[in-house]
Formats: structure tokens, sequence, C-alpha cells
DNA sequence: TTCTAGAGTTAGAATAATTCTAAACGTAGA
DNA sequence: TCTACGTTTAGAATTATTCTAACTCTAGAA
């Protein structure tokens, strides 16, 4: 259900120019990571892959570099009831999520799986939905 | 829209006793302001505002009470994509939520006004659903 | 009414997530 | 190569929230 977008460093350095973003060692390293490798990590689970994985990061430029990458529209930044962390998300197409609240775990559920209608008050005009589905995994 | 629950100050006291939280001025002072005064506050909000109207109280006494409330299942906690802090909703029945993000204001949607159906993977059971609608206000 | 135990409140310190700052570094283009 | 600017860095600062330990209040017992 989860996309895995296993990419090869060259092809997210073209994302990474193809987006207007600067393709420094960094980057491409912690994007990748979380194309391919993480499940909507934190900003922290983040960080400690990069400090395992790659010689000599600065805590800034991890926050840094995911701040640019969601501003380029590379990654989407959540933020879910359950924790008061920032998560990010490799799948940027419109979708929903599903959160175990067992594990917190987050799982992506697919745009076409759900269905919205709702009825706003006058004036009200939406240009995006958000739905969480909540429960367990079995 | 929003629903205003505008009691006195018995009444919250009864509502508290009710709930088993045991009624102090501070949480009666502060339960009645969130029932009756606030839209969607913020802990700093509550503070801020009963830092004005109560005489001496501190901020771990906000903070204190607003999660005495949550837990009784007086007060919902919101957390938003928009937003690191939390916001605190009196309305607790099921229901889902309007954000404008040009204000940042939160509005509430009725239950009924919106509909979800979602295909679950199997193994997944839901029990709640929580939809934000984020658009403009005109 | 007084006493007491437990719940509530307090100031201030502590924690956790994130952002800022200013200096040092790297790199693409002149 | 040089320069300018974007990137990274360590560490400090900020912000939201929680913890701690002492103090206070209050409901019920005596």
């Amino acid at each position: 259900m989860t996309k895995r977008l296993c990419l090869s460093p060259a092809e997210i350095e073209q994302k990474l120019n193809d987006a207007g973003v600067q393709p420094t060692l960094q980057r491409i390293a912690i994007f990748r990571h979380i194309l391919c490798e993480a499940d909507h990590p934190t900003a922290d689970q983040v960080r400690e892959w990069a400090e395992k994985n790659l010689d000599k990061i600065s805590q800034a430029t991890v926050y840094n570099t995911l701040g640019t990458l969601v501003e380029a529209g590379l990654l989407q930044a959540l933020r879910l009831p359950h924790s008061d962390k920032v998560i990010y998300d490799h799948n940027i197409e419109d979708h929903h999520h599903f959160l175990d609240e067992k594990s917190g775990r987050l799982y992506d559920l697919p745009e076409e799986d759900v269905e919205v209608t709702y009825k706003l008050p006058k004036k009200f005009r939406a240009h995006r939905v958000d739905v969480v589905v909540k429960g367990r995994v079995e």
C-alpha cells in the first residue's frame, strides 16, 4: 500500500534539481533515506539515522533540509493528534492516513479509497480535505 | 454553527461534579471561559485570559486544568497541521473541522454535514474518523 | 470547630522540539 | 582563480509543555 520509490542518488539529484533545490550531499542522502527506507519519520528519527550514516551532520542541517524539501514540494509535513512531532511523508500525492492508535504507526490510504462529501456554510471555500482514520491493526 | 453553551458557574460546577472532577474555582473559571467565551483557544490563550481575569493563577494550573478537563471528557484536545500548539475544543460531540488557512481560525463542522466512506486493508479496524477541510472564508 | 489527609496550586526548573545566529565552508559562474 | 552566495555548522535561543517539591486548600472525621 505504501509506495516505495527507490531511486539512485543520481535520480534523487535529478529530482532535487527539477524542484529547484541545489543537490548537496546532505540533501541527497536525507531525501533518499526518506524516499527509500524511512516510514513517516520524525525529524529526530532522520537525525538519528543521519548521525549514524553520514559523517558529521548537524541537527540544524537536518531541520533545514527537511524544511527545504517540504517547501520545494518534495515532502509533506504532517502533524497528528497523537504526537507533538512533525512527521515527514514522501507521498506527496493527495492521500489520507490511517493511524494505528496502539503502535502510533501511520499508514497511507490512497486518495481513491476514501470518499468525503461535505456541506459547508456559504462563503466557505474548500481547497483540500485531510482525513485521518484512527483505529487498530490486528 | 458553533454551539455556545453559556452556563452559570453553578451549572459548570454541576458538570464538573458529574464528570468526577473536583470543582475548584480555577477549574470552574477556566471551563466556563472555554464553554462561553473562547473559540478553540490554545493553552497559551487560556493562560493569557486567566492572568487577566483571575487573581494569581500559575501557568502550571492552566495546563493541569486543561489536561484534567480533557481526561474527564469535558474538552477535546486538537492538534492541527498549521500550528504546533494544542487547541481546546468545548464541542465534545463527534464533529469535524474547517480550517481557514488565511486566518488560522478553526470552525466546527457538524458530524452530519460530513460524510466519509473508506476502504481499509484487511485487519485494519477503524473506530473514529477525523476530517479537516482546509480553505478560505470569503 | 479543629485536625488531618489528600487533592489542588504554585514558582521555578527541566525537558523536548524546533528555530535562530553568526561564523565557516563549498561551489558555481565570472 | 576569485568572488559571491548558498549551505552547513555548533551552540545558543525560543517555545510549548511537563515536572518537582513545597505550600495551600478543602472535605470529612473527631
